[in-house]
DNA sequence: TATTGTTATACTCTATAACTATA
DNA sequence: TATAGTTATAGAGTATAACAATA
């Protein structure tokens, strides 16, 4: 294949996995989303939040969850004010930097959650119902392989541009 | 098994596959709506309903477009509004009912699409890059079976609640 | 009565940038 | 100066529901 030839390659076949891939998480992320919404009166974000928190019993700090859930930190205080309004998490001084704060979550924050992720994982488990096993993991595989590279053309593309 | 343990049958390898899944579209996404924007200053929204316009030539009905773009009608209405102000759809009376409308792209929206869609190739084809076409075509076969069960689901789910 | 599309409204999430307080 | 977090703002996307015109 000549280089001209090689610029214009096809790339349809990417192009459509990455359109059928869309389509099923944005189906399964619908389906979840009103879920939350209507037991659970609560949204993805504030649920994603709390996910983070609650494998870090000792709370984390702005910046890391803003990272974690890959939002700019403005957005991860609204969802804190709220979530501390309703007694779900609390903010927690940091000795030895007056700056920072650690987000944890208050233990009616970790039962509230406890439901929730239960109830999640069984919709989840619904949804992905129709793969076996042996495709859960060849998925998850293949999945890891294409995060990885993902995540590497990021970096590279940030270097770039700073 | 009996019934309790399946019950609380442990669903955690579906769980780890949604999340990763999950991050990787959430990191390709971010991408494409950051370069749409920089690129063609528009939204991936309004891509995607070029995106559909461009295979129907005749265009489609706004009921149809709201279908397949999984979102509500006023929606569409709004998102139709800002493409026809720039001239890149057309509102065309339906003749035989005079309340539907097809919404057909303009040789400018042919164009500025076709535009779009070669460098929105090109992004996915980056991001996707570090598969083999092996690999795509499993994911592609996986997503697939995904999707429809899915889809049954949701169906099932609507059914009970209608 | 039902359907097509529009309008009006309200809410959530988001990024950006200016700001305060500490380091 | 740089960093941690907040505030203020503006914009996009979304759903819901009331509405007009037509079937």
């Amino acid at each position: 294949m000549d280089l001209e030839a090689r610029l214009h390659a096809d790339h349809g076949e990417e192009l459509r996995l990455w359109l059928r891939m869309l389509t099923c998480t944005q189906l399964i992320e619908q389906r979840v989303r009103s879920r939350l919404r209507e037991q659970f009166e609560t949204t993805l974000p504030r649920f994603d939040l709390m996910a983070q928190l609650e494998r870090v019993p000792q709370g984390l700090k702005m910046n890391e969850l803003s990272r974690r859930l890959m939002v700019t930190g403005g957005n991860v205080t609204g969802i804190t004010d709220q979530l501390e309004a309703e007694g779900m998490v609390q903010r927690v001084p940091v000795q030895g930097d007056r700056r920072a704060l650690l987000i944890r979550l208050t233990s009616t924050g970790r039962k509230a959650f406890a439901e929730m992720a239960h109830q999640h994982e069984v919709w989840i488990a619904e949804a992905l119902g129709g793969l076996s096993p042996r495709e859960v993991d060849t998925l998850y595989t293949l999945l890891g392989k294409l995060k990885q590279h993902v995540a590497r053309v990021q970096n590279e593309s940030i270097g770039e541009s700073a």
